[in-house]
This record gives C-alpha cells, sequence and structure tokens, in this order.
RNA sequence: GGGGUGGUGGUGUAGCCAGGUUAACAUAUCAGGCUGUCAACCUGAAGAUCGAGGGUUCAAAUCCCUUCCAUCCCGCCA
C-alpha cells in the first residue's frame, strides 16, 4: 500500500493533471464550508490540499473533522492555481492538490502548543514535548545543517587520509580537567567508570600504535554547571596527526573551515586566519578570545602611574578604551561605572573630548602633557569617550574586555559575518592561588617551546606552550597543541605541576607507552556543537542537538536524570546517602 | 555556591511599581455560518484556585518571607 508518490514540498508546474498520492500532517485547516483547504506538510514542505464536493463530497465531508497534526493519507490531482489565488510565500505556491480520497492514518490530540514557525512557548515545554518543537521547519533546518557539517566533515577527513577511529566511552577517571560522570562497575563491585571528558589520551596512544593520522566524531561528558553554549554531553570533533607541527594543523584546519563555510553556507572564508599571540590578545581584547568582529582595541596607559592621580599611581595596570557615539552623559558614564564594577573593577575613569581636548572630573588633577598624551594615544577627536580602568591586570583585562563587548553592541559596531582567530603561543603553565600550585593551562600533554623549556624551572608560567586555540566571533571552539612525545619531558611537566606520585599512577599507561617508541604527535578539537550553532545563528547549543538538556541537567522529555530502585542499587553495591 | 530576569485560561502576553467591581488581550479549543483561502473570515460558547507554601491586611495576582521550575551570567568548564 502506497503512502506516497510524491513529496509535498517538491510538487511544481511541472506535476500538473498528474494523479499523485499524498501522505503528512494537517499543518492547517481552512474551512469555507463549501471548500476547505488545508496545508500538508511533510519532511519536504508544505502543499495546499483543495476539498471540493463537487468533486469528492465524501472526502468533503471527512475533511470537516480534520484538525491540527492529524496523519492524513491523500489522493487527488495536481492543477494549476487560479491566477489570484496564486501564493507566492511558499515554494508550492503556483498548484494545489486536489482531493478524491482522504484517508486519516492518525489523529492527534490537540497539540499542547501552537505549532507555529515564528512562535517558541517556553522551553521547558518545547523540551517536554521535543517531538512537536521539532515539527517546525526551523528547528529541522538546524538539524540538516548539523547533519551537513558532520557529512563533510567525515568527507574532508577521509580525502585527507585521516581514519575514523572510536575510543571508549567508559574509560577510568583521571584527576585532571572537569569533574567525571561516573559509572559503577557491577562485576568488581566498588570500582567505577568514567565517561570521557574527551578522548585525548587514547587518541596518543594511537599514534604511538602508528595511526597516523585519526579523526573521531566524539560524544563527550563533562560534569560542570551548563550554560547557553555547554551541555553537560557535547560532540567534539577530534583530530590527532604523527609527524606533524603546528603548521600543518593550522592548513589543515583553515582548508576544513574554507570548505564546510564554501559548501554548506555559501561563505568564502579567507584564509590563511590570522594569528594573535596569547600575551597581545590579552594586550589588545582582555581575553583568550577576542571578538574580531568590530575594534574598539584596548590601549595601554602605564605612562598614568606617573601622574598625580593616587588610583593610578597604585594600580598595576592602567588601560583604556575609546568609544565613539556615546552621549557622555552624567548617567550614561554612571551607568557604564557600574558595570565595570560588577565585573570587578573598582571605578571607570573617563574623559570626554570636547573642543579638541579632554573634559573629565580627573582633568584638574592631570598636567596638560598627560591629558594631551592619553588624547594621542586613542587619535581620539569630538565626541569621543574615552574610559579607563586602573587595577590589578586580571581586573583591568577583564573589566575592559567585557565593557568593549558591551559597547560593541550597544552602539551596534558588530558586524555580521564570522570572524576567526587563531590564538597561539600561551603559557604552559598557570599558578592557582586556590590549589597554591601549578595547573596546565592547556592540559598535561602539551608539548612546551623548545625555546623556552628550559626556563620552565626557573619561571614556570613565563614558558610559553606549542598549544592554539582557534576562536570565532569572542567563542572558543577548538582548542589544541603539540603534545609531548618523550617520557622523560612528560615527567619533568609532571614533576613542575606537583603531581608527580598521583600523576604517575594515573597515566602510567601512557608513559608506559611513551617508552616504545611514540612519535611526534600533535592535534586538536573542535565543539561542534558551538562551530554549528554559530553557523546556524542559533542563540543557545540547545538549538542545534536534537534532544537538549535543562540548565539543571534534566530531560524534560524523559524526565532524565530519575531513580532507580533499590535492587539496581544493591547490584552495584551502591548506597544513596 | 552567588547575581539578574521570568512563572497569570492549552499557548503567548497585559495587569503587579501605586493592594479594592466579574483578572484583560491575542491565539488555540468547541459549536454554527460561509466555494478561493493561505495569520481565512463572521457569530457565539467554554476555559484561570495568578508556580507552590506561609505571612501582613477589612481586602493580595499585586506587599513581605520561604521554596520549586525555566532562563541568562559569575564561579566552575585541564
Amino acid at each position: 500500500m502506497a503512502y506516497k508518490t510524491h513529496n509535498n514540498g517538491e510538487l511544481r508546474l511541472a506535476d500538473v493533471d498528474k494523479k499523485i498520492i499524498l501522505s503528512g500532517w494537517v499543518n492547517k485547516r481552512r474551512d469555507h464550508g463549501g471548500l476547505i483547504f488545508i496545508d500538508l506538510r511533510d519532511g519536504s514542505g508544505i502543499v495546499q490540499v483543495v476539498f471540493n464536493p463537487e468533486s469528492s463530497l465524501e472526502s468533503h465531508a471527512k475533511a470537516h473533522s480534520l484538525r491540527q497534526e492529524w496523519v492524513v493519507k491523500i489522493e487527488g490531482i495536481v492543477r494549476m492555481r487560479p491566477k489570484e489565488a496564486i501564493n507566492p510565500h511558499i515554494a508550492t505556491g503556483e498548484i494545489e492538490v486536489l482531493a478524491e480520497n482522504l484517508e486519516i492514518l492518525n489523529p492527534s490530540l490537540t497539540p499542547p502548543f501552537e505549532i507555529v514557525e515564528d512562535k517558541e512557548p517556553a522551553e521547558e515545554l518545547r523540551l517536554k514535548y521535543r517531538y512537536l518543537d521539532l515539527r517546525r521547519q526551523v528547528c529541522k533546518d538546524r538539524l540538516i545543517l548539523r547533519h551537513k557539517v558532520m557529512q563533510r566533515t567525515r568527507r574532508f577527513l577521509d580525502e585527507k587520509g585521516f581514519l575514523e577511529i572510536e575510543t571508549p566511552q567508559l574509560i577510568r577517571s583521571t584527576p585532571e580537567g572537569a569533574r567525571d560522570f561516573l559509572v559503577p562497575s557491577r562485576l568488581i563491585r566498588g570500582k567505577f567508570y568514567a565517561l570521557p571528558q574527551s578522548p585525548q589520551l587514547f587518541k596518543q596512544i594511537l599514534m604511538v600504535a602508528g595511526f597516523e593520522r585519526y579523526f573521531q566524531i566524539a560524544r563527550c561528558f563533562r560534569d560542570e554547571d551548563l550554560r547557553a553554549d555547554r551541555q553537560p554531553e557535547f560532540t567534539q570533533l577530534d583530530i590527532e596527526a604523527s609527524f606533524i607541527d603546528e603548521e600543518y594543523i593550522y592548513s589543515l584546519m583553515e582548508e576544513f573551515i574554507k570548505v564546510l563555510f564554501l559548501d554548506i553556507l555559501g561563505i568564502d572564508i579567507p584564509i590563511p586566519l590570522i594569528r594573535i599571540s596569547y600575551d597581545d590578545s590579552l594586550l589588545r581584547f582582555g581575553t583568550d578570545k577576542p571578538d574580531l568582529r568590530f575594534g574598539m582595541e584596548i590601549r595601554d596607559l602605564a605612562f598614568l602611574s606617573e601622574s598625580d592621580v593616587k588610583i593610578f599611581q597604585t594600580a598595576s595596570t592602567i588601560r583604556g578604551i575609546k568609544a565613539s557615539g556615546l552621549s557622555g552623559s552624567r548617567k550614561e558614564m554612571d551607568e557604564l561605572t557600574e558595570f565595570v564594577k560588577t565585573k570587578g573593577a573598582g571605578g571607570l575613569a573617563w574623559f570626554k573630548v570636547e573642543g579638541g581636548s579632554l573634559s573629565s572630573p580627573l582633568a584638574k588633577f592631570l598636567k596638560e602633557p598627560e591629558l594631551k598624551r592619553i588624547q594621542d594615544r586613542f587619535s581620539a577627536e569630538d565626541g569621543d569617550v574615552i574610559l579607563i580602568v586602573a587595577d590589578k591586570k586580571k581586573v583591568v583585562e577583564q573589566a575592559l574586555s567585557e565593557l568593549r563587548l558591551s559597547l560593541g553592541e550597544k552602539l551596534g559596531l558588530i558586524k555580521e559575518g564570522f570572524s576567526f582567530c587563531w590564538i597561539i603561543d600561551p603559557p604552559l603553565m598557570e599558578y592557582s592561588e586556590e590549589e597554591k600550585a601549578y595547573k596546565p593551562s592547556h592540559h598535561p600533554f602539551t608539548s612546551p617551546k623548545e625555546t623556552d623549556w628550559q626556563i620552565i624551572f626557573i619561571s614556570p608560567e613565563k614558558t610559553k606552550a606549542r598549544a592554539y586555540d582557534l576562536v570565532l566571533n569572542g567563542s572558543e571552539i577548538g582548542g589544541g597543541s603539540i603534545r609531548i612525545h618523550r617520557r622523560e619531558l612528560q615527567e619533568t611537566i609532571f614533576n613542575s605541576l606537583k603531581i608527580q606520585e598521583e600523576a604517575k599512577k594515573e597515566f602510567d599507561f601512557l608513559l608506559t607507552a611513551f617508552s616504545y617508541g611514540a612519535p611526534p604527535h600533535g592535534g586538536i578539537a573542535l565543539g561542534l556543537d558551538r562551530l554549528i550553532m554559530m553557523m546556524a545563528k542559533a542563540s543557545s547549543i540547545r538549538d542545534v542537538i536534537a534532544f537538549p538538556k535543562t540548565q539543571t541537567g534534566t530531560c524534560p522529555l524523559t524526565s532524565a536524570p530519575f531513580s532507580v530502585s533499590p535492587a539496581q542499587l544493591s547490584e552495584l553495591g551502591i548506597k544513596v546517602l
């Protein structure tokens, strides 16, 4: 029994006079008493079906009872619409299907919310009835985009000689990084598996095994708090290669990005992508993931520490930005001051350029050459406002970074489009105040820059890493590094991180593997959900995941997580406290 | 763990700041009408203990406290 001879959305003038069978959902019914129109929707789109009592009294009568989301099968004839009834807004708008027979395949309850393209109910409802939410074309399109990205990715890497190899989902827990999701072992009571935060160790082991080009579209798990762009389970494009250096990764990924955007979005991303050093990025943008869609770069004003203004004398770092297009009103300055205070800064110094010179409550405490120098530093002209934060380096960077983004948005400076960059030469490790120890800024398998690696012992925070992040529009969408492949160096790094004893045990298998001729290798991992989210111009990662979790990590559709039976627990030897 | 926003018929919102008739509007639903609609239209009907609990008050959707849920952010995310 045939359900369809054609797809609804694909019918065109060329199909006129064909006798066809269609199936799908009733998207909309317009009942004129005499004539009844329904918009019939399937995976391909929508077509209008007309019920006319003159051509089929029986199906016309049946069509009266149709409601939204009923599933029906229709036999009929494609015909041209009357000229005045052509609908230019839909692809099938020049034709319609005159129904001769209507079969109701499955009625539907009244949906809990209207399934309309441009209206969205509360997110919790959307997720509870995700199958209804996903009936909207906008939702479908995002998952179709995701499919295309995955297919194109596989083809691209296959053509480059990469092998797709799966790695385990049940692995051992290691202390580094994010919190693990744990899975109790039944066979060995009291022991636990962890779900992988990334396939990092396995892909390095694959390199030791001699697979010189590996990739995987890997599901990863991190038990941390959620955000608009963070889910507890997410998908990573994981890549690793042997006998390569940074340049190989840069050009591979640049070609990949170019192909992906060109083939799927028809957008030509210029390559090579610009590279900005980590230090430079912090100086110019206050962050290691700069949004390059607009300028408004941060300038250093260290010379002000010589001035008579006390806060400038005591602050370790003085930097500022120039904004054009602000009103410069007292109220506005107060708001901006409040804004940077919420970001941790003590306050905001501001200067307005009026009549060629700077005016400010602070102006009377500064000498004329100092004011001139501030203005020159920004090439500021009448109407510009210069905003300065003086504080500890980290605070200044963060406050100005946030201020820059906020003003960029407020002043409408952020251009449409996709601005990629590489952030390179980050520090190998950072000092953690909380833990009173050095922590790897990427991960402990990252190779130090050869020129720098002797100073690991002298000043660890000054050692640069052979690591790189890929940044798109102010979002980190990927990161990787050239790895350590020699056991001694890896042990040295573990030593510097003061996790030697622990690490020896946790990563013994890796160190052992490195003892058997590990090739030089490196790689990268891209957050695919995030990349797709940006390609789709979606505001949340949830929009590009078929069945995402809420912010508290629940699934309203299935009510996960849920309690388990005492029998299940006792089998695992687990007791809930 | 902390901060912001929101929770009112099925859905989306208004009302809340400044307490006081029958909680308003749109849409969906139901019934009737209608032969060219495509956000169909016209007429009518039904539908809400205002997230939950407590308090203040003669009187609470409105003020106060607690709590839950959603969402955004900080912390966290090698």
